[in-house]
RNA sequence: GGGCCUGUAGCUCAGUCAGGUAGAGCGUCGGACUUUUAAUCCGAUGGUCGCGGGUUCGAACCCCGUCAGGCCCGCCA
């Protein structure tokens, strides 16, 4: 079974109803790390409603964090926010310099700026979330019953925590940091409690009562997330590794959810997504992928493979260069397949079975419409990136696709993978050892094993290029021709062909490249080539 | 210091919860096809299940220990 049907099954026998929850903290650019969060909850979901289930897919924005610190990517105006909620300060320019305007006259904050195209890719990837703003859920009283209990309650809170994460809190420590003089919640320290009022003193010296039932404050992280299951009625949570280990976030959470009157929700931990040989991914360090950036490169379909085809607990390496060409070529491999016709096979051993299943299991989970097929386009990611390097204009990659037989006619689907495919060839990501270069200067090295009837086929083959026509049914038919003319197999000549342009073994179909090439420029190489073979 | 996760074929991983003949995909190799060769089809190859003990008729799976990598116990998806 999927691992997302799995953690539908074990809902299902609690229960017909279920909010299953997301959330992430605007602080920064949103990365595919985002997406992980994003998509497990999605996943989830999707399992739960073809179970039967009713369930109520929710993404929360966290809003109400303070910024933690002036980022590379922020202006030294921002040092005045360090401490303030993110949904409550303005949004940086691209100069880094916060846009007052904007946030003056249309109260666009730092949270929506980063939120917004995220949004976006997420809509585009078919995801689509009940949104709930947190700083908007304080400011509109859904957090003030539980905050209430949490501030009477707050000394069995302090010894859950200590007890659990084994830190000690220190002595003025209260479930509520009430936002100061400034509208940070840095550096405050409360003086009393009296509902709803939080009394508090800050560092600048000055004093004041926060009022726990309107958002001028928030409760702390730890308490915060179990505040959150409970009013919104949570009954799953997928979350990152960091807040799954023991003495962690959801370890204290889980019994502080209990103390605050309501049961946590099922957990599930995620394994974290590192960028290829840099490590994880980091906002702070700049070493990211957006989602928008890799939606670039590949359709929705693939990305959500990355996550469908992996289970949550195992940290998935995301390689923009050959590997994004594996996984895509894996994609069009697994929609061709009949999953069912495989699963009526008596002959399947019970292992082989579970495989099918998680395979068909994963796909189901790769539409960007629940419950639509995954299509297979029939081409390639490896053709395509042949195409298109060969090919300028799109209608030329379509009539060849035609003539081939893959294709009867260009569905917008595949109209859209040649764009995105043009896109990651002309990026950095795109892989070297899948573009097409000709050779400027022949490979000593591979002519030199050039045994006396491969030299003949390459006198040949020169000659006869020399003389045809520069198109790719010509060059095509010359190529085999030069090695036929010696009673020798088609196969030699592209051999020749392939190290004597492009220093290789063996290369893609050659005659639509060369087509594409100067005449002059390929023959010039060729006679070169034939010089330096040594006798 | 305490805890969590991971370790299975060259690579990516299933299989561990409910012990019963080591499984996929990719790669590699071979063959077929030949106006193609990063294509397609067919076939083959491949593993002391990190290591050492224990329990058992039987262990990749359960138990104990150990090694390696990652992570958490401030903040982070």
């Amino acid at each position: 079974m999927h691992w997302a049907d799995v953690a539908a099954q074990s809902l299902s026998h609690k229960g017909k109803k279920h909010v299953v929850s997301t959330g992430i903290t605007p602080s920064g650019e949103f990365h595919i790390g985002h997406l992980r969060e994003i998509l497990t909850g999605d996943m989830i979901s999707r399992a739960a409603q073809n179970a039967g289930l009713d369930v109520d897919f929710v993404f929360i924005i966290d809003s109400a964090d303070p910024l933690r610190k002036v980022y590379d990517f922020l202006g030294p105006e921002y040092e005045q926010f360090v401490g303030n909620q993110l949904g409550a300060i303005p949004a940086p320019k691209k100069d880094g310099s916060p846009d007052w305007g904007r946030f003056e006259n249309e109260n666009w904050t730092y949270a929506n700026h980063f939120l917004e195209p995220f949004l976006t890719a997420l809509s585009e990837i078919g995801v689509n979330p009940r949104l709930i703003d947190n700083l908007e859920s304080y400011r509109s009283g859904c957090f003030a019953e539980l905050s209430k209990i949490a501030c009477d309650r707050a000394d069995e809170i302090r010894e859950c925590i200590e007890r659990i994460s084994s830190r000690e809190l220190p002595d003025d420590w209260f479930p509520w940091s009430p936002l100061n003089s400034k509208k940070g919640l840095d550096k405050v320290k409360v003086t009393g409690y009296e509902y709803p009022l939080v009394h508090w003193k800050d560092e600048y010296g000055e004093t004041g009562s926060s009022d726990i039932t309107k958002g001028e404050g928030k409760l702390p992280w730890r308490i915060d997330w179990p505040a959150k299951w409970g009013w919104i009625g949570v009954t799953c949570e997928a979350f990152g590794k960091d807040h799954g280990a023991a003495g962690g976030s959801y370890s204290t959470g889980r019994e502080i959810a209990q103390l605050l009157g309501h049961e946590p929700p099922q957990p599930l931990v995620y394994e974290w997504i590192s960028l290829k040989g840099q490590g994880a991914m980091s906002s702070s360090t700049g070493n990211t992928i957006g989602p928008i950036e890799a939606l670039e490169l590949v359709p929705p379909e693939i990305l959500r493979l990355l996550i469908a085809k992996s289970k949550p607990n195992k940290a998935i390496e995301f390689d923009t260069g050959m590997g994004l060409v594996t996984l895509a070529d894996e994609y069009e491999r697994l929609a061709a397949r009949d999953f069912e016709n495989e699963l009526a096979s008596e002959e399947l051993s019970r292992r082989q079975r579970v495989q099918v299943e998680d395979a068909a299991g994963a796909m189901r989970m790769t539409s960007t419409v629940s419950g639509q097929e995954a299509l297979a386009t029939a081409v390639t990611f490896r053709h395509l990136a042949l195409l298109a390097q060969t090919k300028k204009n799109d209608e030329d990659v379509w009539s060849s696709l035609n003539s081939s037989g893959a294709v009867e006619s260009v569905t917008p689907q595949l109209q859209d993978r040649l764009n995105r495919m043009r896109h990651w060839i002309g990026s950095e990501h795109f892989p070297e050892e899948m573009r097409i270069n000709i050779l400027e200067q022949p490979s000593v090295q591979m002519l030199q094993r050039f045994d006396a009837d491969e030299k003949k086929i390459l006198a040949n083959m020169t000659a006869a290029l020399e003389a045809c026509e520069w198109d790719a049914a010509s060059i095509g038919a010359s190529i085999p021709q030069a090695a036929r003319d010696l009673d020798l197999s088609p196969r030699s000549a592209f051999k020749v062909a392939y190290a004597s342009l492009m220093g290789t073994e063996k290369g893609p179909r050659l005659a639509p490249i060369l087509a594409e090439m100067e005449k002059l420029e390929i023959i010039a190489l060729l006679h070169a080539c034939i010089r330096c073979i040594p006798d």
